[in-house]
RNA sequence: GGCCCGUUCGUAUAUCGGUUAGUACAAGCGGUUUUCAUCCGCUAAAGAGGGGUUCGACUCCCCUACGGGCUACCA
C-alpha cells in the first residue's frame, strides 16, 4: 500500500449525549491525527431517523470543543473537502452503492415483513438453531433470490418496501488484523446476511460507514470494541467493493466499564453512583430528565481530557499528569491496553486536583469570580476587588479539588458569622475567654502593621501575659473570626481580613457568645 | 445459547522469557498543621485455575473458569 496521508474521523449519531467513553474514542482518533499530522474528521451518522434527538448534535460539538479535541474537518468545524459530513445529506449516494452491490449479485432485495422475520427467528430459535437470516435461511424467505426476476421488478415497480441485503458466503474465513489485537477471525456462516439500505431509503451504519470511510480517504478506524463483530462484515463490504487496497487500518478500544459490578458503563451509572458520564450537562428535551456533566461539575477541560486518556491507554513511564501536547507526543497504540477499564472516580477527582493545584491565581481567580458573584447576589454581600478575590484562592487553593469547592471553604471570608461551632466553644471557651478577648481586641487595635507575624506575635503576648497557653486559645479565635472549628490558615485569613473587620467580628463572637452561654 | 474479545494488588496500569513483580488512586499508620485539607514518610495489597513448551514463564501454546461485547430495517 502506498503511503497515505493520515485521515482518522469520529462519527457519533446524534442520539443523545455524548459519552465520555464517546469522548474517549474522540481523544484518542484526535491524537492518533495530530501524532501524524493527519486530518481529525468529525462525522455525523444520523441514519436512523428513529432515534434522532434534537439538540444530541451541537451537543456533541460543544463537548468536543469544550475539551479541546477540535476537529479540522466536518460538522461544526468547517466543511473539508468531502463534504456534506451528515450522512442524511448523503442518503443519495448510498443507494448507488448499493445497487452496485446487488448488480454483482453480493446483495439482494428482500421482502419480508417485520412479521415473518419474527416467525422465522422464532421457528430457528424453537429449533435449537441460531435465529439468523443466512446462506441457509435465505432460501426460503422472500426476496430477489427466490422469486422470479418478473416478480422482484413487478413489487419494485409497485412501490412494495424492500431491503437490500448482504449475501454472505457460505462458508468463509474472514481475516483482519486490528491494531490492538492483532490478527482476528471469524467464518462467515456464523454472521448473517446484515440489512445494508433500508425500506426508508437509509443506509444502515454498516453501508454508510464503509462507503463514506472510502469516500472520505478515512485511513485508520479506531472506534469502540462493540464493532468488532461487525467489523468482517465491513472487510467484505470493502472486498466487495473493490476497494481493499485502500481499506482503513481497524482498532477496536477497550470499553469503559462500571467502577465496580458489571457492564459497561452507562447514562444511569453517573448519578445513581456519583460521578458525571457525560462531559457537559444534558437536559432530555422530552423527559425534561437532567444529567450532570464534567464542565458544570467543576472539572478543568484538561483534567478531563488527561483522566479519559489514562482509562485504557499509558505512556509507558510513570508520568500521569499530561497536557493535550504532551499526550499527542506520547499517543501509540502499543500502549493501549486490550481488557475494559473500570472508571475510577476517586482518581477522576484526583486528576482534577493535580490540575487544580497546577493553575495560576489568575486562571483560578477567573474561575471563580462568576461563582463568587452568584453567591454574594444571593446574600445581597459588596463586591469584593480583585486582590481581596486573588488572596482567597491563595489561602484556599491547596484545600480545594474544585474551584466549585471554593466557595465552602471561603465563604466566611465574605459573610462575617452569625452562629459560632457549637462543639468547640463546649469544649475551649472558659471563663478566662471573655478577659483574653478583650484584651487580644485591645492589642490588635492598637498593631501595625495587620500583618501575619504580627499577629502571631500580639497573640503570643497576650497568652503569655494572661497566663494562658496558645494552644487553648487558637481554635477559638478562628471560631469567633470565621464561626467554623476549621478552615484556611489562621493568621493569613486575620491579615486579608484587615484589622477593622477582625476586630469588629471579635466583638461581635464575643457579645453573641456570652449571651449563648 | 452461538460467535468474538479479554483476565497482574480493591481500581487504573508497568513488565514485552530470567525483576525483591514497579507506579498512581483508594486503604492503614506516622510526621507536618491550633484544626481540616495540603504536603512528606512508611505499611499492606496482584500474575484466575489446570496442563504444556523451555534450563527458566506474568510474559508463548492448549483447556477450564470468570468478565465484557455482539447476536435489530440501532448505532
Amino acid at each position: 500500500m502506498t503511503e497515505r496521508r493520515v485521515r482518522v474521523r469520529f462519527a457519533p449519531s446524534p442520539t443523545g449525549p455524548l459519552h465520555i467513553g464517546g469522548v474517549r474514542t474522540a481523544l484518542y482518533n484526535y491524537l492518533f491525527a495530530k501524532k501524524h499530522d493527519g486530518d481529525f474528521i468529525l462525522r455525523i451518522e444520523d441514519t436512523d431517523q428513529g432515534r434522532f434527538v434534537q439538540g444530541a448534535e451541537e451537543y456533541i460539538i460543544e463537548s468536543l470543543k469544550w475539551c479541546g479535541i477540535l476537529a479540522n474537518e466536518g460538522i461544526g468545524f468547517g466543511d473539508g473537502a468531502y463534504a456534506p459530513y451528515r450522512q442524511s445529506e448523503r442518503k443519495e449516494m448510498y443507494r448507488h452503492y448499493a445497487m452496485q452491490l446487488v448488480n454483482d449479485g453480493n446483495a439482494y432485495y428482500a421482502f419480508d415483513t417485520p412479521e415473518e422475520l419474527e416467525t422465522m427467528r422464532m421457528g430457528l430459535t424453537a429449533s435449537g438453531k441460531d435465529p439468523k437470516y443466512d446462506a441457509v435461511t435465505r432460501n426460503s424467505m422472500k426476496n430477489s433470490l427466490t422469486l422470479s426476476q418478473d416478480e422482484v421488478k413487478k413489487k419494485v415497480d409497485s412501490g412494495e418496501h424492500f431491503v437490500i441485503r448482504l449475501k454472505l458466503p457460505e462458508n468463509e474465513t474472514v481475516e483482519l488484523t486490528d491494531m490492538i489485537r492483532g490478527k482476528v477471525s471469524f467464518n462467515s456462516s456464523q454472521l448473517d446476511d446484515k440489512v445494508l439500505f433500508k425500506s426508508d431509503g437509509m443506509p444502515t451504519y454498516h453501508l454508510a460507514n464503509v462507503v463514506d470511510d472510502y469516500l472520505m480517504k478515512i485511513t485508520h478506524v479506531i472506534r469502540g470494541e462493540e464493532w468488532l463483530p461487525s467489523a468482517p462484515l465491513h472487510v467484505l463490504l470493502y472486498r466487495y467493493f473493490g476497494w481493499e487496497d485502500v481499506m482503513p487500518n481497524f482498532s477496536h478500544l477497550p470499553l469503559l466499564l462500571k467502577p465496580e459490578g458489571n457492564g459497561k458503563l452507562s447514562k444511569r451509572d453517573g448519578d445513581k453512583l456519583g460521578f458525571p458520564v457525560f462531559p457537559l450537562q444534558w437536559q432530555d428535551p422530552i423527559t425534561k430528565e437532567i444529567s450532570s456533566g464534567y464542565r458544570e461539575s467543576g472539572y478543568f477541560p484538561d483534567a478531563v481530557v488527561n483522566l479519559l486518556a489514562f482509562l485504557g491507554w499509558n505512556p509507558g513511564t510513570e508520568q500521569e499528569i499530561f497536557s493535550l501536547e504532551e499526550l499527542t507526543q506520547a499517543f501509540s497504540f502499543e500502549h493501549i491496553h486490550k481488557a475494559g477499564a473500570h472508571f475510577n472516580p476517586e482518581k477522576a477527582k484526583w486528576f482534577n486536583q493535580q490540575y487544580l493545584h497546577k493553575k495560576t491565581i489568575d486562571e483560578l481567580v477567573q474561575v471563580f469570580t462568576p461563582i463568587l458573584s452568584g453567591h454574594l447576589k444571593n446574600n445581597s454581600i459588596e463586591a469584593k476587588d480583585s486582590s481581596f478575590i486573588e488572596a482567597v484562592c491563595l489561602l484556599v487553593k491547596d484545600k480545594a479539588t474544585f474551584v466549585s469547592d471554593f466557595w465552602n471553604l471561603s465563604s466566611y471570608l465574605f459573610i462575617s458569622p452569625t452562629e459560632y461551632d457549637t462543639d468547640v466553644i463546649k469544649k475551649r471557651w472558659n471563663e478566662k475567654s471573655p478577659t483574653f478577648f478583650e484584651s487580644l481586641n485591645q492589642n490588635l487595635k492598637n498593631l501595625s502593621p495587620f500583618q501575619k507575624t504580627e499577629i502571631d506575635q500580639i497573640i503570643k503576648q497576650t497568652c503569655e501575659t494572661l497566663g494562658i497557653k496558645t494552644g487553648e486559645v487558637m481554635q477559638l479565635i478562628r471560631v469567633i473570626i470565621s464561626g467554623k472549628g476549621s478552615g484556611v490558615d489562621l493568621l493569613g485569613m486575620m491579615e486579608l481580613l484587615g484589622r477593622d473587620e477582625i476586630c469588629i467580628r471579635i466583638e461581635k463572637g464575643m457579645n453573641s457568645i456570652s449571651k449563648n452561654k
